[in-house]
DNA sequence: GGTGAGTTAAGGAAAAGTGTTTAAATTTAA
DNA sequence: TTAAATTTAAACACTTTTCCTTAACTCACC
């Protein structure tokens, strides 16, 4: 019922190429073409992008665009960036310093490298105070 | 190409009930029966179950089972048995004490309520050193 | 040039998903 | 207990996806 996007065949394929076969032995493993193999793993890997983008638009949903955090800022410096914001709209952020920090850099490592932000990051927020990233 | 699971109709009819609007009210509003926009919000969530289940098997797929952490147990002693675990293996934890710590609150907030596990819970791990629960 | 790995295109058949209606059943709230 | 809100089931037309084959194609490498 609540299964998930991918086929057991997409599967497969999957968890054959992750221990580094190539698309010609699985074939010959599952008794069928390359080129089938290659529009199989193909199909999986757009499900999966499709399944990424299903749940960033539950983010939009409830949650409206707070600021930007530019390229180059120091990563302790955006804190205080997201609470005058998030005042301005009257909303409570959920996190405190820390935590905050801690949100920002575990949401997504490789734009928050050491103490500076690599590249813009969108910041959004929900009534809730909760905060998301694009 | 790459777009998400949520056909039109379904997100015109989930923004309408983040509103607070009720599925007569959308009936009339989209032109159909309340019935059907009963189906085609029932639909959306189904889709949204179904994206979160197929990212979620991304993490089964290159992550290790690590060990499971009991019902009961100090969520303050989980650190130790999760390094130990993971030195057997060779693999180096990518999270320090602290934000190890975080990681185990915020991954499962229902499953760690203060400082005890509340019900077994399986610990995976990459090469990279992620954690990954279920 | 030849080889191995991967991709693309065209086409087909079976399976699954979507929006819709109608009608009945169930849950929730006043 | 009524009334409103929500859910479920069955059925239908329609579209999309999936898996498959065959054949040609790119690309890197020796």
């Amino acid at each position: 019922m609540k299964q998930g996007l991918l086929t057991d065949r997409q599967k497969e394929v999957l968890r054959y190429r992750k221990k580094g076969l190539t698309q010609q032995q699985i074939a010959e493993i599952i008794h069928t073409s390359k080129a089938n193999v290659c529009t199989i793993e193909k199909a999986a890997l757009e499900n999966i992008s499709r399944a990424r983008e299903t749940l960033e638009f539950l983010y939009t949903l409830d949650a409206a665009h707070l600021c930007t955090l530019q390229s180059g800022l120091d990563l302790l410096k955006a804190p205080d960036i997201i609470y005058a914001e998030a005042e301005k709209m009257g909303v409570k952020v959920k996190y405190d310093t820390i935590s905050l920090i801690n949100r920002l850099r575990d949401a997504n490592p490789d734009r928050f490298r050491s103490r500076q932000v690599r590249e813009d990051v969108e910041i959004y927020i929900n009534n809730d105070g909760d905060l998301y990233f694009g």
